[in-house]
DNA sequence: CCCTGAATAGTGTCCGACAAACCGACACTG
DNA sequence: CAGTGTCGGTTTGTCGGACACTATTCAGGG
């Protein structure tokens, strides 16, 4: 039988409104700000429901298109890079990803990434990495692992934020999160992790404040090869998963979901 | 004043529900593949009405955590990397990246994906190139420009595949999908550009075959150059946004929606 | 045992309703 | 006149109920 039966969708009625919409703000009908009518002028709009137009809402809601200014306000926005960097590196544990998939990654991009900041770099970015780095300096000294866990995804962030590139801030983020969060498991077994650390961002930052795009690319590279070793010696596996979904240890609830505690 | 106002936020009982659900499955405890009760259970579950259910699982839906695997089947899903690409690249557009933001990253990024191609691609990875590259043959031949753009977005996915990492092809597709969509703009200006192209893709797939990481990443690497250096020879602009959004050409419509031609 | 058709259960959509909150306007007070 | 309290209309968030349509199930017939 030469029949390709090409699956056949039904179109429910909140798909379709969201999906309006969404071609709507993307043909740039819509623009980021405007205000969107209420509910009830939508719904008759689109000739359908309250209800249904609800659901529509909350779709374009969770991807970013639109937001709530106030609880009446429905404007259009463009999707925050931060948002969609959590979504990612989210679905990227549920990938089961591994630390070497995430590393060999992370090693030619964050390179990249301090060459650029170290070009575009603004004031406002070379002061908060100050602050991050200072931050980081109390927390080695004293000890606070969660701290210094915390304070070397936001100097990745800053980072990433301070090539001025959405496109390799999209990239990088994701990957940086979930790497860094490895970092915890790493401290422990190696006391010397954050004095090392500490280092290389001071060098890197140093080469973003004179805007020197080969010292911070090249800092960069060693912290990242820096960061494997530890990982390596620490004898923590490079090929597991990262934060490995819970195997449904011990017996599934009876009923999968708890009821609200209200 | 020292006063830091942090924003207070009522949290909405869908919310809560697709909040809920969601840590449920991030923990573990839903695991990918299990089904969901019935949208009444769940009410009933959280305590709360069908309607405000619905609206919860709207969310999840469109972040990918679930699925209806049949109209009356709701299960548990892991975030399709397809799904997620086309999503970051149309997050990139909105957020006006340009020719030059998106080659800096891609320039470093598919020579990487090449080589790990060359590493880990399976014979039907290979399969699926070839049958790229015949059908790319036939496109540049018969001067369909549209579907050599087509191709070469599939040529680039089948490579980010074939990598077998899920860290590279989430950075990597969102960038390439909106780069050579730019090839559009590219053709009419540069007839033999798919030649080259395709002795590119050509080297590169040998190479991948052969499992050589060098060459694949050698000829990739050159492959970004010249594309660039095209793109600059077809005069096209590298700091403007890939697809601008319409500056609200025209005067906007009286009403933003258009009614639904039911 | 497989197939068919009725019974069932669950989704998609609609309707109507109501409390809470928000927003703007307006009057009041110092 | 500036700041503050009050008030009423408007919109959202949530609810309960209802109904058509269809996937799924299951019993009975071939």
């Amino acid at each position: 039988m030469g029949l390709r039966p090409r699956p056949i969708q039904v179109s429910k009625a909140y798909e379709q409104v969201s999906a309006q919409l969404e071609s709507q703000i993307l043909e740039g009908r819509l623009q980021p700000g405007e205000q969107l009518p209420g509910e009830v002028e939508l719904a008759a709009l689109f000739g359908v429901n309250r209800s249904t137009v609800r659901e529509g809402i909350r779709r374009l809601e969770s991807e970013g298109l639109v937001r709530r200014a106030s609880p009446r306000k429905l404007v259009v926005a463009t999707p925050k890079a931060r948002e969609l960097a959590s979504r990612n590196s989210r679905a990227l544990r549920m990938l089961e990803v591994t630390f070497d998939q995430l590393w060999r990654v992370a090693v030619e991009i964050e390179p990249l990434a301090a060459e650029l900041a170290a070009r575009n770099a603004t004031d406002e970015d070379v002061a908060k990495l100050r602050t991050n780095q200072a931050r980081m300096t109390r927390a080695t000294q004293t000890r606070d692992d969660r701290a210094v866990v915390r304070l070397d995804l936001e100097y990745h962030s800053i980072i990433s934020e301070a090539t001025k590139n959405p496109a390799l801030a999209l990239a990088q983020e994701p990957i940086g999160i979930l790497l860094y969060s490895g970092l915890e498991a790493l401290l422990p077994h190696l006391p010397q992790a954050p004095a090392r650390q500490l280092e290389a961002h001071g060098r890197v930052i140093d080469a973003v404040a004179a805007g020197d795009p080969d010292v911070a690319r090249d800092w960069t590279l060693r912290h990242a090869v820096d960061f494997r070793r530890g990982y390596l010696m620490a004898g923590l596996p490079m090929d597991a998963p990262i934060a490995p979904l819970v195997p449904a240890a011990g017996k599934p609830a009876a009923h999968p979901i708890p009821p609200r505690d209200a």
